[in-house]
DNA sequence: CTGAAAGCGCTTACAG
DNA sequence: CTGAAAGCGCTTACAG
């Protein structure tokens, strides 16, 4: 093709890699003929040739939800400096999908996957052939050697939840508890909750257990705390996320509860939506670019078969407070 | 590889391939190989054989953006219904990454393309000279010659307006014109926006412009309307997008201004957002699912070499009453 | 510093 | 219904 009008053979491959032994003169008429002939190297054939592709899989359960919102936008940035591209797999956080995923469907297609699983069980992972890496986003399932990299779940709820005491309210109830057995994320949050509660001398007021983390989810768990505890209405609540936090704002507002008032209110994420909502949402903020950062980076290492041990990466949170349990 | 255990040689690729002249039992046994060695065919190199990857690629400004991210689930799940798979590119509406894009940067990884571009021009288009098919989600660029699919928006950003004026509102304003020679969609909803007022007999009460669509600049373009106005506050206000308009009910609702007692509020997308914030917010609906679908299919009649002209698909809207508007 | 050759793992006609 | 061969477009040693 290009050779034609350049005038060598694989001169050009050199010269689209970046060789440094090519002659100024040459690489420039190797460059000419590029541009006129328009001409494109076939990735296919270089991935082929190369056994890599240059192309990652970040898999998660619904890019709707915004926290994989936020953090697809973060994972897309940090691949592309390192000239990666990220193709989209959904999976619902439905079992059968997490474990097509895992299975490698998509070999030699990626050449890393990583993964944000919510029904994946450590058996499902034990269970793994496919030898495409991948770095686990969230924490560890089950026993399974992988990378993964997550915040301290326990200790970020414990922070949220002794921001509350520290307001001085004391019927504090929480909203996210799951009962699957795949709520790895919510048992830890409801760990860090207890935790602090104990710390403080205080009981539960109540805690409301919900099927997703969805604004859905979040106004019913919320109406069900006001009507349904006998002890009461509580004066302060630790949603698991923004969303259910969200969800639970709306149905106090609805009812003329004032928050933070009547009812504190704290999430965790800091999606974007919290910080314009009225009352601003209070928030645990994991470090959302460390996490993608981190994660890209871990597969790099992978790939390069440089990682030994597979690793446990704490990223970072802050609390950050808002409207929502201010004053 | 597989043919080891099984005894053919490209049989194996009958079986895979789904071929229906193969013997019940010839296939049995490779089945069974490929399930003990693992077998996963290469797409690399099938997709260097066959031409095509699979792959398509879906261009828009940032995830992170929750009307692209709800669109992105959407195509995902459309492209996952013909097997394919969806790589995203994110450009930040930065027209140089715009170009990149188009230019071909992807070629012989992607099949097609379906590309939300925000600050691309005619001219850049025009001079594209990469052949991947391409769908445009939104507004025709210039005189392109390429399908494309979007609401009416003229038609839709009218009937926000008359809902207002319906609402017995007479002093109504806009939020989200744009001075940028790109800002199509905002030229657009702007043009609707004033057909519905000049059949009403109104005059626009203000029309703020807007550097982007987010919260930020909806707060901020509602506190200059409320203060920088001689002719005093408005009563309605249409935002071009939702999240210009949870912005600015921010805004009103810091200043303890009621919504839709005093101003009323409308916006346009249907983001799950605006569905909880307090008041809910009355906003037009594109169909997001019919676009994905749609912009697919256009995509596939390119790819299968069925498809002639150029078509301009119009995708569904509604607007949908909620409690910013209601009373 | 540049050429000629082999091979990555598939699939597609073409024979049998 | 199944085999043998060629070729998709690259890159990587290997010569020169």
């Amino acid at each position: 093709m290009a050779e034609r009008a350049g005038v060598s053979i694989k001169t050009v491959s050199n010269v689209v890699n970046g060789y440094p032994h090519v002659s100024p003169e040459t690489r420039l008429r190797v460059e000419a003929a590029i541009a006129e002939l328009r001409y494109r190297p076939n990735l296919s054939a270089r991935n082929l040739r190369q056994g890599r592709s240059g192309v990652i899989a970040l898999a998660l359960p619904d890019l709707a939800i915004p926290y994989f919102a936020e953090l697809a936008t973060r994972v897309i940035a940090a691949a592309d400096q390192r000239g990666w591209t990220v193709l989209i797999d959904q999976t619902q956080g439905d079992r059968a999908k997490e474990r097509l995923v895992v299975s490698g469907i998509r070999a030699h297609l990626i050449d890393g996957l990583l993964f944000s699983p919510l029904a994946l069980t450590g058996g499902d992972l034990a269970a793994r052939v496919d030898s495409t890496p991948m770095v686990l986003l969230g924490e560890r399932v089950g026993r399974s050697p992988y990378d993964h990299v997550a915040v301290d779940n326990v200790a970020a709820a414990e922070e949220a939840t002794a921001h509350l005491v520290q307001l001085g309210r004391r019927r504090i109830a929480a909203i996210g508890a799951q009962k699957a057995a795949a709520g790895v994320t919510a048992r830890l949050r409801l760990r860090g909750f207890r935790h602090a509660l104990a710390k403080a001398g205080l009981t539960e007021h109540a805690v409301a257990h919900v099927a997703a983390f969805h604004r859905a989810d979040g106004a019913t768990a919320m109406a069900g705390l006001l009507t349904g505890s006998p002890a009461g209405p509580p004066d302060a609540v630790f949603c698991f996320n923004d969303t259910l936090a969200l969800g639970a704002l709306r149905t106090l507002l609805a009812r003329g509860i004032r928050v933070p008032d009547d009812i504190a209110l704290i999430g965790f994420d800091d999606i974007e939506d919290g910080r314009y909502a009225t009352p601003a949402l209070t928030t645990v903020a994991p470090d959302k670019s460390q996490i993608a950062d981190v994660a890209v980076d871990l597969l790099a290492s992978r790939l390069s078969g440089t990682a030994a041990q597979p690793k446990e990466l704490v990223a970072g949170h802050r609390l950050i407070v808002r409207e929502s349990t201010l004053h």
